[in-house]
DNA sequence: CGCACACTTGAGTAATGTCAAAGAGTGTGG
DNA sequence: CCACACTCTTTGACATTACTCAAGTGTGCG
């Protein structure tokens, strides 16, 4: 872990004795949309922060509750999903350290999130959170940023979902994890596999056989090690690339 | 069509002699988001616009290009795509009147836009209309707001794309524009498909017969009278809506 | 009238899903 | 420390959905 950048937050509260928030030790923070807040801003924002941890497999948000939180994940691994009456799932997209959910169009939220592994999430009232977007105009630009980012990735994953192959589609997800995280010290890109099979299935509209299948090739040809079955070293992330955008 | 809502635009124009406006006349604009702009904030907005005509099946744009304009649909049927090397491609969307689009991440469109029908588009060079953004708070929110409805839209999509059978993504996409427009002055509901079969596939991710023989099957069980090819009535929208829901 | 284009329908195939069993990894309690 | 139990993963055999290729059937426009 790098130390964190300097920032005033923690001298502040020290100096003039205000209440200390989660957001003082967040290590996100550089991360997060909180970020472009700065001094005095940054602690409005922080003394509406409230944080929540959570074990892994745990319901964090249910589709169709009322919206009354906007969260920024601090530490931990998210899926925010939609799921068919019979069960069916489509993850939608797997959240990291820094990103944030809970900004619904209407009153309840529209997709439901679980934690993958253990989580820290750091939660802003939905009422309290509206007031400072109005009151800092560069939060609300920096929301907007975001959420525009969010679409141009919604837009690549229904490209993957309706057109791509399964080999295409497992590609892709090692090729965007890559993309990522630095895993491990090693020069050979790599990524650790926070969640199941069957999740990543669920995410890339496959099943779970099908995408164990997938990686066996992939490691049979040579694409691929598995360290552990979490744990994958990409040996060609040149191939895996060109896979996964449909050009091999 | 109904008579306009009443608003100033007109009537300003002509008192003060200011430069006339495509907006002057445009029939989109209660279903815009121009719409939350009042007054003069409104007419600067104007002042910015140009509009443009297309053909049907006209590139609008293309992806990669520089992201010079925001659009706003005024007439017509757009569809919004992304496509692999190979041609495969990926509706992403399709835009009616008062949908906008072109407000991508960075500084290049992420994705392509080609016209359906003869289409009216209103443009807005980006970095004027940015600035006004930031002058106009209550424009930035209507955007984000639309933005966001964009990304529960996604959502759904992605839903249908990964998880839902052809029947159900044909049902779904049946229920979604009987939604949209009542066609007609019939009270049966019912929808005018302006995309020929191959794009309505291309949306689902299915191949042209695919939807062509549900659309059929549907016709044979009674959900649906095909007053033409492109013309169908929704007999039974309360069976078509369980089956897009997944719940048959 | 006939050509062109889109749509429909049919027959066979391929990719992925389903069901089932065996293997691997992990943690717990004896 | 080992053995058992649990869960997740892998692999196999088979089923099914949707795709591919191909031949017809409208329908509108020149």
């Amino acid at each position: 872990m790098a130390d964190p950048p300097a920032n005033d937050s923690i001298g502040l509260a020290a100096s003039f004795g205000r209440t200390p928030s989660p957001c003082d030790h967040c290590g996100a923070r550089a991360r997060s949309f909180c970020d472009v807040l700065k001094g005095q801003e940054f602690h409005q924002l922080a003394a509406i922060a409230l944080s929540r941890s959570f074990e892994p497999r745990q319901t964090i948000i249910q589709e169709g509750d009322p919206a009354d939180f906007l969260m920024n994940v601090t530490s931990g691994a998210v899926k925010i999903f939609r799921a068919l009456p019979d069960g069916r799932t489509q993850v939608v997209g797997f959240l990291g350290e820094g990103d944030f959910m809970g900004m619904p169009p209407g009153e309840g939220y529209t997709v439901s999130a679980e934690s993958v592994t253990a989580v820290e999430i750091c939660t802003f009232p939905r009422r309290s959170f509206e007031r400072l977007l109005k009151e800092f105009p560069s939060l609300e630009r920096r929301l907007f940023e975001l959420v525009s980012n969010e679409i141009a990735a919604a837009h690549d994953h229904m490209l993957l979902l309706g057109r791509k192959t399964a080999r295409e589609r497992v590609a892709s997800l090692l090729v965007q994890m890559a993309a990522k995280e630095h895993c491990g010290n090693v020069h050979k890109p790599c990524v650790k596999l926070a969640m199941t099979r069957a999740e990543m299935a669920d995410y890339l509209g496959l099943t779970m056989e099908t995408v164990s299948r997938t990686l066996s090739t992939f490691r049979r040809t040579g694409l691929i090690l598995a360290q552990s079955p979490d744990q994958l070293l990409l040996l060609r992330l040149d191939a895996l690339r060109r896979i996964a955008a449909g050009a091999d």
